[in-house]
DNA sequence: TAGTGGTCTAGACCACGCT
DNA sequence: GCGTGGTCTAGACCACTAG
């Protein structure tokens, strides 16, 4: 036992230190089950627990952090509807991963408009190192010229090539990403990046235009120039809100639509 | 008294009649708490409690309905975060309204690439009743031909036009739609349909694609023919999910985004 | 001060998955 | 049978709003 359990505030005499700043009338308050949240995603975000592991039943928790299941129970809610951890009855609570059915489509809007979501088929087309522009290097917090690793891939379904893709990584922590581990890596790139690299993608914002496909883009696609495609400029982060992904991608939707649910 | 409280099943003596019809290993098994959610949904959609009013409080409803304060907070809960009700501490809780800021600009993703999102300037073009097309007779659940309401708009930012849309509506629900009503009514659409016709809508699904501008919409739009848009076909619904508004919008993005949260 | 939603607890029991 | 998450209860107390 590593200590730093109990160090929870009581209600009515609210943490010292970090966090919150609320902007409410009284100074601050934290319910209990944010301070446990904020205690499990901490282990979440170590490492201890790794994605797709088992964690301590609610019970052990409980009285680890020394509050009621209930407690606990609130704050795993809120991690799950986050899908940061799925729960299985009888089985546990298990730390979400991107290898599995049900996390595959959840960052691809991008469906056919007939018949069932399937897998794309990947080609890499380019992977270099180089110093990031001024945009990216914005929107992924770093300084204008630091080390990015720059992607592009064309994605096929059914033969048909639709989607091209560019993608800027923070050198930092993709380092030793190479065109060959892309190619031999079976599964979703998020997949990838969170076994090898150890960053798992929280959520991401996306931005999007329609565009006219330039010369370049059109041959790739098999298209006339000028064809009408779908800009849709992805930012991606991971915990802490932390930008680690900038996306940019060019959507064929003569046969696919972007499907979006609003509720 | 109307009578119809108390009508609900213990745990292992599950529900006998409608509803549920789960493909598990067991019979059937419906949470109380689903069951008090599916009273109050009862009381929403048939306007005992209508749009903007205080719904009782959550102890009054559990006595009313035989439970536990907590079963209903429970049930609450889930309303709440469908956005069919919402809480306010120390008032009470209200039926969700789409007369509210907040609930503005959740069904219009549409963003400025700069500056805060603001309200369009609405120009009616047309109101017609017509004859169902088969397609929009088929989204709409009505067989084709059946009387639909048809809308023609352009919508203009600082001036702007930026969104050619065209809508249907089911002529049974809306008659007595007219142009004057829509040009005389300030606020939202969906805030007319509330309140003028009883029909709120909950959720929707769009299918976005990128197309190229015809004739007519370029001229609207004040673009040249072929400027890439952005179609957006829209599906909405109101309780029970029954589809009541079929809506297809040709947005113009080069000074605007449309805007999604993956997470 | 009274009423409402929000938090927290402790305990009982149920549904599910496994051994 | 046992351990896990899931439901339900009853009661205490806190935070917020309003008269």
């Amino acid at each position: 036992m590593s200590s730093a359990t109990s160090n929870l505030s009581v209600n009515g005499a609210p943490t010292s230190g970090a966090g919150t700043s609320v902007s409410g009338t009284s100074p601050t308050f934290s319910p209990l089950y944010q301070q446990i949240k904020a205690l499990i995603l901490q282990s979440l975000q170590s490492g201890e627990w790794k994605p797709g592991e088992l964690i301590p039943s609610e019970v052990e928790l409980a009285h680890r952090f020394k509050v009621s299941q209930g407690t606990v129970r609130k704050a795993i809610d809120e991690l799950a509807s986050e899908n940061l951890v799925v729960r299985r009855q009888g089985k546990g609570t298990f730390v979400a991963t991107h290898h599995e059915a049900r996390a595959q489509f959840r960052f691809l809007r991008l469906m056919p408009d007939a018949g069932e979501p399937h897998n794309a088929d990947n080609k890499i087309l380019e992977v270099k190192r180089l110093r990031a522009p001024a945009e990216v290097a914005r929107q992924l917090d770093m300084k204008s010229g630091d080390s990015v690793i720059f992607i592009k891939r064309v994605q096929s379904f059914d033969g048909a090539p639709t989607i091209v893709e560019e993608l800027w990584l923070p050198g930092m922590i993709f380092k030793g990403l190479t065109v060959e581990r892309l190619v031999e890596y079976k599964g979703p790139m998020y997949g990838l990046f969170e076994s090898e690299f150890g960053t798992r993608m929280i959520r991401a914002s996306e931005r999007i235009r329609a565009v006219s496909a330039d010369e370049s883009t059109a041959s790739l696609l098999n298209v006339a120039q000028n064809t009408p495609l779908l800009s849709v400029e992805r930012v991606s982060y991971t915990y802490g809100d932390k930008p680690v992904e900038v996306r940019r991608g060019l959507y064929l939707t003569d046969r696919h639509h972007y499907q979006n649910d609003l509720s």
